[in-house]
Order: C-alpha cells, then sequence, then structure tokens
DNA sequence: TTTATATTTCGATATTTGTCGAAATATAAA
DNA sequence: TTTATATTTCGACAAATATCGAAATATAAA
C-alpha cells in the first residue's frame, strides 16, 4: 500500500503509466518523451515496477516495459472503504 | 492531483482519514493516538486541508477535523480511466 | 486578570527523493 | 572481434519532507 501511494506521488511515473496504458515500450522511448535524463527514468521505472505497476521483459537490446492495472484494485478498495 | 497523491503518500496521513471516517474529531485527540507530537500532526492535518481531504472548524478552544471524501472521486476517476 | 488547555507557527535537523554524469553491462551490427 | 546501441548501476548533490522542542496564539476556567 505504502510503495502504491509513493509510487503514484510523481507526475513522471504517472505520466508514465499513461503512456504505457496506450502500448507496451521499450525504456528508451519512453525516456524520449520526458525531459529528463536516462538514469531518471531508470529509477522511476524502478520504483514502478516495485509497487507492481508494471513489468519488464527482455526483447533483444532492449527493455520493453507493460502497464499492469490489477494492484490498483487494492487502491480503488481502500478509496471506496473511506467513502462508505 | 499532484497534492492528492502527495497528501496520500504518508501512513499517519492515512491513518487519521480511517480514523475521521468514524466521525469528527479535534486535533489534540487525532494527535493522541499516535507517536509523534503535536507540532507534526498539526503539519499533516495541513496537508490533508490544503488537498481538500479535510476541512476545520473552530469550536471554543478545540479545532475540529473532518474527512471529506469527494476530493477522492478525481483520484478514482484518474485510476479508472487507467485501467480502460 | 491570572492560569490552564488546545493548537499552530517557527527554526533547526535528519532522512528521503529526484536528478545528473560517468561508468558498467548486455545485446546487436559491422 | 571490434564498434555501436540500449539500459542500468554508481556516487554525488540539491530539494523536499517528516520530525522535534520551544515559542506564539487563542480560548476557557479559576
Amino acid at each position: 500500500m505504502n510503495i502504491l501511494f509513493k509510487a503514484l506521488n510523481d507526475p513522471i511515473r504517472r505520466a508514465i503509466l499513461e503512456m504505457l496504458k496506450e502500448g507496451d515500450m521499450p525504456a528508451g522511448d519512453i525516456s524520449d518523451r520526458f525531459d529528463v535524463g536516462k538514469p531518471t527514468i531508470s529509477h522511476h521505472l524502478d520504483l514502478l515496477r516495485q509497487a507492481n505497476l508494471v513489468s519488464s521483459a527482455k526483447d533483444g537490446q532492449f527493455v520493453v516495459y507493460t502497464l499492469n492495472t490489477t494492484v490498483l484494485d487494492e487502491i480503488m478498495k481502500w478509496l471506496l472503504e473511506l467513502k462508505k
């Protein structure tokens, strides 16, 4: 729960998730769309992966990232409980 | 959106919200339930108020805090959009 | 009006976090 | 096997954040 909210608490990481919604993407392509260095994006991707919000798979030289939305249910459940 | 996720990205603040779900509470009572000082809780309450997750009203010497769940819709909408 | 209680503000500090450039690793192409 | 491309790891640093004790503010009680 903690790590999930932490992962979502950054505009770049949220934007990455929105991008991946449109389709899987290699790290480089993701990085190209932001004005920060590749190591920074790599770090953001790492946090997203720790939270299970993305998964990654190696494809040749590339590492392709995929959105994983199932963990979002946990947050939604928490939010809904608060609204009860 | 940013400030909302930021406010939720702390276990104490989330616990405060869960407590307020059971009913309004003065700052002191909230503070009593945590192992951190009153200034710290005051600061957390301030962040929650900035995110519109709580509102406060003065009642004599007390400042009573109230949960406000309407802003949570914004997050839920964002999460649902991601799952589409 | 003095004293007690409730809460916040202030200033300082330790920790966490986002960022970078350089170096390391891994795969592909020449 | 050398060279190029993709990505991550490392070490360092600046900014943001959580925390505290002391002081300030506000209301209530004596």
